[in-house]
DNA sequence: CGAAGTGTTGAAGCAAATCAATTTTCGTGG
DNA sequence: CCACGAAAATTGATTTGCTTCAACACTTCG
């Protein structure tokens, strides 16, 4: 099943639906991924990189070093993500790293604005993704240090597990997860040790469990409420349908 | 000194030297905002609102409440600031609420839509607020959460006399500061007990005092060191025009 | 003037950090 | 393939920052 979906044909497809021709172009744009190892920075903190990166395969972040040393992760990035996704070349404030092993594409500035130019409905489609980001990121911060750190880490769970589903990367309870305890940590703001008891009390309670590297969902819905997870905010795509109808309803 | 400056021009202008014509036309488009009264919800959670909004005077934020009850504040918006600057109407994922007494104005999708369309600095400058948006968020993520309780606050109490500042809204030590104890707990995930310890504990120290609603910095540099506050993410704006300068060399 | 909201203080309890030691897993070269 | 060293996971003991509960003072406003 993996790498048999174009994960960010996918991911644009569910916020507008896309044309044979825009599919074909946006195959092309992300055909030659380059792959990278496991913890390799592929943006600099402060670097200005004028193009785009595509998560094809893996899990990348986003992270920036804290005064006295310790690294906060600001993000993750799945299959269908896109980085710098701001129509503006900047200095990068965080810098970005692959997790596990990685396909990342990149698609130059002059590229991204020739398929933005070329299709009102690819246009409309990134912006979606764009306020799918941010929705995520607020959503983050509404989760991060709120109710006990089992919670949070059965909310960040959850979420994955959707994004991972909108870009068909699962179809069981379990997937690849390639995350240290200590990376862990640094996304929740916890210390390794925490993170550690967090997952036995989890996998003690029948919610979820983590070998390898690879994590299971035991019990979804229980896990769900558990978290407090609404997964609105990642539904941008489908309540976008119900705008669209409301205005032509209205006009 | 507060109200002679419109702060939205002030703020785009930091990014994008705007022209007279510019000026003029965003001078119109917010000179009659509505004067709110404190604690007054202008955006319900869920609602689907296509006019953008502009805070013109006073503090507000946006907000989502939590399951058990427990409010969360996501952001606070100050003079300037714009409120879903998204292009695209869509569901609004945490409610907004005026904190003290407000001005804000009301800037429909059509009108925006014209404003864009005419001037390109313009739509650059916005796409620049845009991004300063982004920032502060991600700002946001890294700071909560992270250190003792007392430098997140005061790393707050820098981000937002920064703002102020670039919007001409101070210019001694001190500014209002309209937030209950009780806000300030939401905001940063505390309980308003701790809050209040936390001010004792940074009055003693000399840093930071917070007399009715009025706060002042007794001394800036040793607080921005406190805090370990680095101002670079709120000064997109002139490095944009290190950008555009590196590129004309390139170019 | 009374009532509600806000700020202040103290005591007790708890979740998570820290420190430190041990085991397990993993990657690599012999 | 096994042996080795390094990275990651696990466990226990101790400490601390913050919460919660509760009472009380102060302010603001109807």
């Amino acid at each position: 099943m993996i790498g048999s979906v174009n994960p960010l044909i996918a991911k644009l497809d569910q916020a507008c639906s896309l044309t044979g021709a825009a599919r074909l172009r946006l195959e092309a744009a992300t055909a030659h991924p380059s792959s990278l190892p496991a913890h390799h920075d592929f943006i600099r903190q402060g670097e200005i990189c004028a193009d785009l990166h595509v998560v094809m395969e893996g899990f990348a972040c986003r992270y920036r070093i804290m005064h006295g040393g310790r690294r906060s992760i600001l993000g993750w990035l799945m299959p269908g993500d896109m980085l710098d996704l701001h129509l503006i070349p900047h200095a990068a404030d965080c810098a970005a790293a692959t997790v596990g092993p990685c396909m990342v594409a990149r698609i130059s500035r002059h590229v991204l604005d020739e398929l933005i130019a070329s299709d009102q409905n690819l246009a409309e489609a990134i912006a979606w993704a764009r306020l799918g980001e941010e929705a995520i990121l607020r959503q983050w911060l509404a989760n991060m240090g709120q109710g006990p750190a089992s919670r949070q880490f059965a909310h960040l769970v959850c979420e994955t597990f959707t994004r991972l589903r909108m870009v068909r990367r699962v179809n069981g309870p379990s997937f690849a997860f390639p995350f240290t305890q200590e990376e862990l940590g640094d996304t929740l703001g916890l210390s390794s040790v925490h993170v550690n008891r967090v997952l036995q009390q989890l996998r003690e309670e029948g919610l979820v469990t983590l070998y390898g590297r690879m994590l299971t969902i035991r019990d979804l819905a229980r896990l769900e409420r558990y978290a407090e997870f609404d997964p609105a905010y990642l539904q941008l795509a489908s309540e976008r349908r119900l705008i669209m109808d409301e205005r032509k309803e209205a006009g």
